[in-house]
DNA sequence: CGATTACTTGACACCGGTCAAAGCCGGTGG
DNA sequence: CCACCGGCTTTGACCGGTGTCAAGTAATCG
């Protein structure tokens, strides 16, 4: 069975096991629930990659309210190669627990000469970081609360269906609602509200810990959900055409 | 007089000429207030940079609201390399008139020999980007909209001053309250309150479309502004630091 | 100038936050 | 096997921060 980033990579970008081989990370390491994986303030000199469970990046606001600023699911990094003696402004935290490796950084760097594949994939996952948080930003500045949540969990759900863990219209998702009020911008309370009404009109099911959707498309027409942003249709082709250095647009 | 990338790249990283000139952009274009630089679903090929004006990153939602992502000031870029045929996800729009360059993609690329400052710099930029969308998220997500706005207004203070354009303690802010809404998740009526409030706590005087910083120190500490993610600190900085003009705090 | 665009103001409604208490597990130990 | 316990979920009552609507004023522009 394959590991989740490299499942990821052979989808998003046709990226075959020849073109993985940087990727061989160490020994996994494991930490449990409510952990800290990196703290703010911490200079990383690794990239962390999350083989499975469900991390999250957050800042401690004054008031000790938690933001959280995104979720790590399996087969993405919590953090990207910094520049050196850069200091994390965020921490990372396990929200389960969690299965951890590391990733060399020379699986970023391009060689003189030989394959790029792989650093152009990871570029392409790091871009998609981006534009999830680009996303979140709209979602949270301007939608409602039933709406906020249903994005949220339409994106979870293209994000997990990508590393090959949903199953059918189903996804098991293991948070507590204190983690996604934490991360919707919304107190426990009303989280819980809005799951009632979302399970209300049909759209989703829970059970145990599980999130169920129901009818997936009414979901994401409820969410106004387009998964362009989340650049799934696998464009394999590498980000560094040689361009002449004169083509001015326009 | 130097553009403000150089500025900015200098006093961040301590780049010199030498090691700039990669950064050789075209003929500038203009665009003026309210025109759209970049369009969703486009694809681009090019890097743009703002060279004076202020620009923004939106996305516009199903119902005609208008999420502000980012703003853009003069030494920033409107998009990041884009892996080929990834189409944008988001528009970009001039906020004021702008003038604008190309800068070509070769100088991200690191040379298989040779200087890689450049690249390492414009990588710095990039991963700051990121840093303030994480903090705008925490921003939106958490804070009440008086703190919201404080913030913003002292991370614009960081922002335009380490481009050259604080003078002293205040700065021209040509944005109409609507752009602060959309970038905030607040109403344009509700940022009016709040600007109003701010000014007669003594926090910020406005007039024209000026924004003056009374007491910065005040500010910071009202709305808990951490300017740790801006990474200023200059940490690629070699000993040779070149101060500039002298209104940057250091 | 008139016309448009931006800013202010007030009244009112409502979404979502807060507080508090009551169920609901799933463990753990006796 | 049961009793207890701590974390999580669920409810209800209440309130306050923001949004909405609408109208009036000021600024900007052609």
């Amino acid at each position: 069975m394959l590991d989740p980033l490299s499942l990821k990579l052979e989808r998003l970008c046709g990226l075959g096991p020849d073109e993985r081989e940087g990727l061989n990370f160490g020994q996994p390491t494991f930490v449990s629930a409510r952990e800290d994986i990196l703290s703010e303030g911490e200079i990383v000199s690794h990239a962390k990659l999350v083989l499975s469970g469900i991390a999250c990046h957050y800042k401690m606001m004054s008031d000790g309210r938690r933001a959280i600023t995104s979720f790590l699911l399996p087969g993405d990094f919590t953090n990207h190669q910094m520049p050196e003696r850069q200091r994390l402004d965020f921490s990372v935290g396990a929200l389960t627990p969690c299965k951890l490796a590391d990733v060399p950084l020379a699986a970023w760097r391009r060689p003189g000469s030989g394959k790029v594949a792989l650093p152009d994939a990871l570029f392409l996952c790091m871009m998609t970081d981006i534009s999830i948080q680009r996303a979140w930003l709209a979602n949270i500045g301007q939608r409602p609360a039933d709406r906020r949540m249903a994005h949220l969990l339409c994106e979870l759900h293209h994000r997990l269906s990508l590393v090959g863990l949903v199953d059918g219209h189903s996804f098991r998702l293991p948070l507590i609602q204190q983690d996604l009020a934490d991360a919707l911008g919304l107190s426990v309370v009303h989280v819980n509200r809005v799951l009632q009404y979302i399970r209300g009109l049909g759209l989703i099911r829970t059970q145990d810990r599980n999130i169920l959707i129901g009818d997936l498309e009414k979901l994401e027409e409820f969410a106004e959900f387009d998964p362009t942003y989340l650049h799934l249709e696998g464009s394999l082709v590498s980000p560094f055409h040689t361009p002449g250095s004169s083509q001015l647009p326009n």
